[in-house]
RNA sequence: CGGGAUGUAGCGCAGUCUGGUAGCGCGUACGGUUCGGGACCGUAAGGUCGGAGGUUCAAAUCCUCUCAUCCCGACCA
């Protein structure tokens, strides 16, 4: 491709409204424009970057035996109905009307459709197991979208869905698929980790996600320093022995109301009460789609919604509001406690072992002291209901953790019989028995990879791609345009690149070589042949390598080896 | 949805407090000199000052409403 001719407008200086560096430099590479928040235009260099990741999904998929589908992005009400999800999806789900009055929704994910293709067709133990995937438009109405392709509301997601006729082939399609992604994000150069996740919404029984490890993710893992264990912060358990190490030997006091004028949160309350956070018990209400609940966690910890969910086996937590606090507490936030409540108590094990605890007197301005439970007040279970911290330990082998921020590119769940059975996808074993599908669903973000792997790698001078998402390989640089000699060079080179199959930009702009070599570094092709007079006069090109600077001067004549050699050493990884 | 910020030329910004001819840099077009790391000189084009309403002789500037975008939070009571 001749630069000229490119649809490639960079630009020199940042855009006001971009945070990270990754959506920085995409628009200032020309890759992307903004539509609306959270909706993006792809062009064409940061198509091409796309198009890479996306043939190496649809290698990576062929290879472990799924076959690529194209589903609608418009799906009926009546199957997210027959789910459940229409209900419980939330306002992420946009809804609409056709002209007949009936409901619709964007599709922000494919179970429901898959299923009920395939409870059409699939009859018998003969037809599995089976995988499908496609690439595909999803829609989100995030909350709040950002960081350009990082969390937009239209974005390109590969979900494949495996069908299996027993639990024994969706764990072995599972790893199937947990073994192409291992390939497909290493193909794409990115430094990554699998970490056990949570199921959120799409639930199921077990699920890993992909992270990219950067600093601007937005999501939090947890891994060991020593074993492979690794988790997303949701879904990380606390080892047990943490707690029993925190034993509270003291003996039972009595209960006392203290005066906390204005006094709410742990900082506070600590510090005038002169107590460590670890006397204090945090009473927090939430509302669930069944009863509201108070959970208590040490002072020092921090509620993880998510367990509490599993725990309560609750469709739907959110933290009450104000409103609810005062009228299930009797008292404004912050002075919430567990005496005397009449609502479901869980608490936290840590919670389990304090004598003579500080919480909420559920009174404006009032704390207890001295509050023991058993005596005080009672729970009705005790769970593994907090995140993890940076003190606890690793909860296989006991050894030190480190939480670090990471990009969730793609995230593997076995989902089991949940939309099998809530939309009747049944099949006959060889008995003749009629028996659910056991399915598997599998996503990855393309766009969002893209980011990732931007995230990862660059520099000062911009994107500097990994050879196999890169939208062009080379990048020639006449420097003098006006120069018969060296544009001829540079042409000659072109044409031989192109016709070897490599991918080439030719910058046959008029422009300064200062310009030209922005521009390039810019961009990120992994490789740039600079062609000039003064080394052309000796018969001489340069090439250099953007990853590491390294310079080498060629012949004219041997160029083209070298480039290809190089272009073929980093495809090969 | 709660909190914060910002909307002025394609991009980055000043001007708003204290109302009075809408500016600067980059980019763009044309001419010239330059030519291996975002050159220089000259000329020119380009703006409903996010939108609506109001106050005023006069509004980018003050007031009201509204829209959009970005950031933080939406679990720490």
């Amino acid at each position: 491709m001749r630069y000229t001719k490119l649809f490639l407008p960079t630009l020199r200086e940042i855009p006001a409204d971009a945070e990270v560096i990754s959506h920085q430099l995409m628009l200032r590479a020309g890759m992307l424009r903004k539509l609306t928040s959270g909706i993006y235009t792809y062009l064409p260099l940061g198509l091409r970057a796309i198009k890479k990741v996306e043939k190496i999904i649809r290698e990576e998929m062929e290879r472990a035996g799924a076959q690529e589908v194209l589903m609608p992005t418009v799906q009926p009400a009546d199957l997210w109905k027959e789910s459940s999800r229409w209900d419980v999806y939330g306002k992420e789900l946009v809804r609409f009307k056709d002209r007949h009055g009936r409901d619709y929704c964007l599709g922000p994910t494919h179970e429901e459709v898959i299923t009920d293709l395939i409870r059409g067709e699939v009859r018998s133990y003969r037809d599995l197991p089976l995988n499908l995937y496609q690439i595909q438009n999803k829609f989100r109405d995030e909350i709040r979208p950002r960081f350009g392709l990082m969390r937009g509301r239209e974005f390109s997601m590969k979900d494949a869905y495996s069908f299996d006729a027993d639990e024994e082939g969706a764990a072995k399609s599972y790893q199937s698929m947990s073994g192409a992604y291992n390939r497909i994000f290493e193909r794409c150069g990115l430094n990554f980790k699998a970490v056990e996740a949570d199921t959120g919404n799409i639930g199921g029984s077990f699920s890993h996600e992909f992270m990219v490890l950067a600093d601007t993710g937005e999501d939090a893992i947890v891994s060991c320093v020593e074993c492979d264990y690794a988790a997303n912060m949701e879904k990380a358990e606390v080892n047990p022995d943490y707690i029993t190490k925190e034993q509270h030997e003291t003996l039972p006091v009595s209960m006392e109301r203290v005066s906390t004028p204005n006094v709410r949160t742990v900082e506070e309350v600590t510090q005038f009460l002169s107590v460590t956070p670890k006397q204090l018990v945090k009473t927090m209400i939430f509302e669930t789609s069944a009863e509201p609940v108070a959970v208590l966690v040490r002072g020092d910890h921090e509620v993880n919604p998510a367990k509490v969910k599993n725990v309560l086996g609750v469709e739907t937590l959110e933290l009450a509001s104000e409103e609810t606090v005062l009228k299930l507490t009797g008292a404004p936030a912050g002075f919430a406690g567990a005496v005397g409540l009449s609502i479901k108590i869980i608490a936290d094990k840590a919670v389990e072992p304090i004598k003579n605890m500080v919480m909420g007197a559920n009174e404006k301005d009032a704390h207890f002291i001295g509050v023991n439970r058993g005596r005080d007040f009672e729970v009705s279970e005790f769970a593994d209901l907090r995140l993890v911290t940076h003190s606890d330990r690793c909860p296989r082998c006991g050894k030190a953790i480190e939480i670090k921020r990471g990009i969730e590119v793609g995230h593997i769940f076995k989902l089991g019989d949940k939309y099998s059975k809530a939309l009747s996808a049944t099949y006959l074993d060889q008995n003749g028995n009629k028996r659910y599908i056991i399915m598997g669903c599998y996503g990855i973000g393309v766009g969002r990879t893209v980011a990732a792997a931007i995230e990862q790698n660059h520099d000062k001078n911009g994107i500097i791609f990994p050879m196999p998402i890169a939208p062009y390989q080379v990048v020639i640089l006449p420097l003098q345009m006006r120069d018969g000699e060296v544009v001829s060079a540079a042409e000659a080179l072109y044409e031989q690149l192109t016709g070897q199959g490599a991918e080439v930009l030719l910058d046959d702009r008029d422009e300064r070589a200062g310009v030209k070599f922005k521009d390039a570094d810019l961009i990120g092709v992994p490789v740039r042949v600079t062609i000039g007079k003064k080394s052309l006069k000796e018969g001489k090109l340069e090439v250099q390598f953007r990853a590491t600077g390294e310079k080498e001067l060629v012949s004219q004549e041997g160029a083209e080896k070298v480039i290809l050699d190089m272009i073929k050493r980093e495809l090969g990884n």
